[in-house]
RNA sequence: GCACCCGUAGCUCAAUUGGAUAGAGCAACGGACUUCGAAUCCGUAGGUUGCAGGUUCGACUCCUGCCGGGUGCGCCA
């Protein structure tokens, strides 16, 4: 019943221009008399469920009437009658077990159209108490080619950003990367040992990519090779178990007899799993040995796996010639990964990776040591967190560094020089118990200020329901997932345009660059259109659809929109210059205007709670409302010249409303498509 | 073994954080282009919200127990 405080900390508090903040507020004043904590009770207050009861309805009768011990209906009509509205609703009503249902006036629907008319902002009031806010998203490993997982948390994250920019917060994105990584022991292996120095003169980047996964491979394939009689024996051993556990006598005993049952198929799970690693480990040593080049070079590099654990501990070292490869490398990885952000449009306001943090992570070890926060357990420097068996290290045994030392640096350097008070992890969920034992040990760390927030969304999983791996073999490359879903958008495009009434509108590279508009749009609408907690079901038809809810269907209304304007020669500024009354005649006009007057109520509510989906929710509902409304209601040809000025004016805030809500979610439109 | 998450229409997902008759999109079926853009619109069909209890005016939502699936759990990030 109490209104979460975290949900509500970046929600903006001025109230005008956002129906349901303004509406809370009225009802918080009646209800002053009624409770000690009216703030709470006005909360209930929601946009109507079902718009037969209203526009909103006040749900607090209920709660608070049984808190009281009284009847709810009397109880409502009691709030009703302290209740200022009238100037911005019609009279309420109450209904059901006491519910009590708001009905905005038409005339003052009509006078929020005017205001959002002449607001560039639409209606979106930056936050009164704006934050310095963190965001932390994206963060690949660098020198890995970037694939399909990538995805979400660079599309969330940015979205995340634009919308807690456009609510007046101070943002700054970071792309906290990996570029100290493991990997780049690998590539300076597979430089010293196997480079194609024309390949790399014509394209450092593509032959980089090639020497990691020649060097991955290799070492897989000498892993494979030593845990396969392991392999056999545990897959034996599981079979075994299962054998034996089937062939018991059968009993009588009901309870057990289910026991048995359920132990079966948990062993047969297990003697799938085993087999699943045995066929891949066999699978990752045929396709060494079947290649003659592979082979012998797995022959003539048997300690290929510690050689480039050693080669990246030198760098760690300091090692002069491994630092001037790794300085020699970054470059490429860099602008490798930054293709694929600019064909996203995503752009971050810092890259800072593990690399820079590096200098200070003895100091953050030796700081936690001194405040006794850390403390050394089996030779490795650990935080304990009551509730958590697991320690948090941060120094190991072997006197490497964690990522949890790099991340408490991080926390430092955000706090100490960028003067963050927020910081938003935008992370997948299984990261979800590091994150908890990161923040508690901030805070003990003396960052008990900070609103530290995981941003977790659920696991991709793939078509078979599991989470998506990346198997070396068929990895989905971003490239290509990106690549495809232009081409198919370009299909569209071709085929729309070729069967215009008046004959093609569109010359080849307009065509191109609505084909990368729509194909990349879809792609992302597809990850921002689902709650990010719930998990994700990745499948090629849903990030390449072209049809229903997606991005697609708002772009469309945006650009029908603009074919209004263009065929009817409206210049669109002067349009609202022009002061023209809106009417809202009939319901799908009411309908729309509605909608539209809610866009700072749905913004707000998608940053408070750092959820796009709200957003793609409302941009879907909102351009529905639109098509309804232009099925029902003919513009250029409107009866009268003051219904078609209402009605193009209604027309032109759909479009702003629409292009300025998809731009928050790192989506462009296009006037003609 | 311990902990966390999930189970909603044939499929993919919502559900304003406890509200009224659980909603969309795909797919299926039936309609609407000589009429402002058919990438669209209108309609039909599809449900015991995994199961069983409980809490209360009211439960997809909260509690308990089952069933089924996933994830994490000391030196990877």
């Amino acid at each position: 019943m109490r209104p979460k405080a975290a949900l509500r900390s970046l929600c903006n508090q001025v109230l005008t221009m956002n129906i349901l903040n303004e509406l809370r507020t009225r009802f918080q004043a009646a209800l002053a008399g009624f409770c000690d904590d009216p703030a709470s009770f006005a909360w209930m207050v929601k946009p109507a469920q079902d718009t037969r009861f209203g526009d909103y309805q006040a749900n607090c009768a209920m709660s608070l009437a049984r808190q009281k011990g009284v009847k709810p209906p009397e109880l409502a009509k009691q709030i009703v009658d302290r209740l200022e509205v009238s100037d911005l609703c019609e009279a309420p009503t109450i209904a059901g077990p006491g519910f009590i249902n708001l009905r905005l006036r038409n005339d003052w629907l009509r006078g929020q159209m005017q205001q959002l008319i002449g607001d560039e902002r639409l209606g979106v009031l930056p936050a009164a108490q704006p934050r310095r806010i963190v965001v932390d998203y994206s963060s690949p490993n660098v020198a890995k080619p970037m694939h399909v997982g990538h995805l979400r948390s660079s599309v969330i994250g940015d979205a995340v950003c634009r919308i807690l920019r456009f609510a007046g917060h101070a943002v700054t994105s970071d792309n906290h990367i990996g570029d100290w990584g493991t990997q780049f022991g690998m590539l300076i292996y597979g430089y010293k040992h196997f480079l194609d120095r024309e390949a790399y003169d014509r394209g450092a980047v593509g032959e980089l990519a090639r020497l990691y996964r020649l060097v991955n491979q290799l070492s897989d394939y000498h892993d494979s090779i030593k845990r396969l009689p392991e392999l056999h024996d545990a897959l034996a051993a599981a079979r075994t178990t299962h054998d034996e556990t089937a062939t018991l006598p059968a009993v009588s005993d009901k309870a057990l007899d289910e026991t048995r049952k359920k132990s079966l198929r948990k062993l047969a799970v297990r003697v799938a799993e085993f087999e699943q690693l045995v066929a891949a480990a066999d699978q990752t040593i045929a396709a060494v040995e079947s290649d003659e080049t592979l082979r012998s070079l797995a022959g003539a590099h048997r300690q290929i796996a510690v050689a480039s654990r050693e080669e990246t501990a030198k760098l760690h070292a300091g090692d002069a010639a491994n630092l001037a490869l790794w300085q020699q490398f970054m470059p490429a990885c860099l602008a490798a990964m930054q293709t694929i952000y600019d064909r996203l449009n995503i752009k971050f306001d810092l890259v800072l990776g593990e690399s820079f943090y590096q200098p200070f992570l003895a100091e953050v070890v030796a700081n936690l040591e001194q405040q006794q926060i850390a403390t050394t357990s089996n030779g490795a420097v650990c935080v304990f967190i009551p509730g958590f068996e697991a320690p948090f290290i941060v120094k190991k045994t072997d006197g490497a560094y964690t990522y949890a030392t790099t991340d408490l640096a991080t926390i430092r350097y955000r706090v100490e020089t960028l003067s963050a008070d927020t910081m938003l992890y935008v992370v997948d969920a299984r990261q979800g118990d590091h994150f908890k034992l990161l923040f508690e040990t901030a805070r003990k760390w003396g960052y008990d200020g900070v609103d530290f927030r995981h941003i977790s969304f659920g696991t991709v999983l793939g078509d078979d329901n599991r989470p998506f791996k990346t198997r070396s073999g068929d990895t989905v490359g971003l490239e290509s997932l990106l690549d495809e879903s232009i081409v198919r958008a370009r299909a569209i495009v071709d085929a729309n345009d070729d069967r215009k009434a008046g004959g093609a509108e569109l010359d080849a590279g307009e065509r191109a660059k609505i084909a990368e508009t729509v194909g990349i749009g879809a792609i992302k609408y597809a990850d921002l259109c689902q709650n990010r907690e719930s998990d994700y079901v990745f499948s090629w038809d849903k990030m390449l659809a072209k049809t229903g809810d997606t991005a697609t269907y708002m772009q469309y209304a945006f650009a029908r929109v603009c074919g209004i304007f263009r065929k009817g020669g409206i210049d669109r500024a002067a349009l609202r210059q022009a002061r023209g009354e809106i009417e809202l005649a009939t319901p799908s006009e009411r309908a729309l205007a509605l909608q539209l007057a809610r866009f700072s109520e749905v913004v707000d509510q998608a940053a408070a709670e750092c959820r796009p989906n709200v957003l793609t929710h409302y941009l879907f509902e909102t351009a529905n409302s639109f098509s309804t409304f232009f099925e029902h209601c003919p513009v250029l040809k409107a009866e009268t010249d003051a219904s078609r000025t209402s009605r193009l004016l209604l027309a032109d805030l759909t479009a702003r409303v629409v292009k300025q809500g998809l731009e928050l979610l790192g989506i462009r439109t296009i006037e003609q498509m």
